[in-house]
DNA sequence: ACATCATTTTGTTATTATGCCAAATATCAC
DNA sequence: GTGATATTTGGCATAATAACAAAATGATGT
């Protein structure tokens, strides 16, 4: 399995069920530590698992509905599955919703 | 009830529970729509009512959990509540994660 | 083939989210 | 105040999510 960086079917426009989709796969506290520890380089499931007070099995689940998301992307290697960002870019959505949440207005 | 545009105590890094608030909020395809109608401009409850096939108490408490998230406000005037988003710049965060997802890569 | 290790899947239960209806609230016009 | 209009809230049913434990999978080493 050899990584790659391309441009593909899904750069049309997405559909507002595909973006709920992602906003509901970075709406858990759990799945956010995930995306942000991955931003710092991939990790093994065990990696994962030190960082969290849960079953294996529930991170697995969560990683899961990443994956499902198009938000990350793992690879077997040996007795551990790696898991990384498919995008280390998603960290800017982060800074900009922290920098739109910063400046709002209230009625 | 004045309408002020100001930096505030929410400023400071947002918690990742917060995040995961906003992220919540933003995780269901109605409310999607309501942010992106409202990125058009203020509208009242009237007015988005007729853009879905859902009862207004339904809509009443979509539009509570973006408000509780701090993507909303509502003002009421007269006999209608209208509602506006907080920054309108929430919807950067949509062309971002469209960018993000868009450039992916695959394991 | 067998045992081991890392991870995923299945089954089950508890919690939370969603949606409708009906009741409550608030404003406006008379 | 009464009635009409606009919206929110409470109550309840159903669906979706989250968590754990146990069983299943799949690669590795012997």
């Amino acid at each position: 399995m050899k990584r790659v960086t391309r441009k593909t079917a899904a750069c049309r426009k997405m559909t507002v069920k595909e973006k709920a989709q992602v906003f509901k796969a970075l709406s858990h506290v759990t799945r956010l530590q995930i995306v942000q520890r991955l931003a710092k380089g991939e990790a093994c499931v065990c990696d994962l698992l030190e960082m969290f007070d849960i079953d294996m099995s529930t991170l697995s689940r969560h990683l899961s509905v990443l994956r499902n998301a198009g938000l990350v992307f793992d690879e077997k290697r040996g007795k551990n599955v790696f898991y990384d960002l498919t995008c280390p870019c998603i960290l800017d959505l982060f800074d900009c919703m922290e920098e739109a949440m910063c400046q709002r207005r209230y009625g």
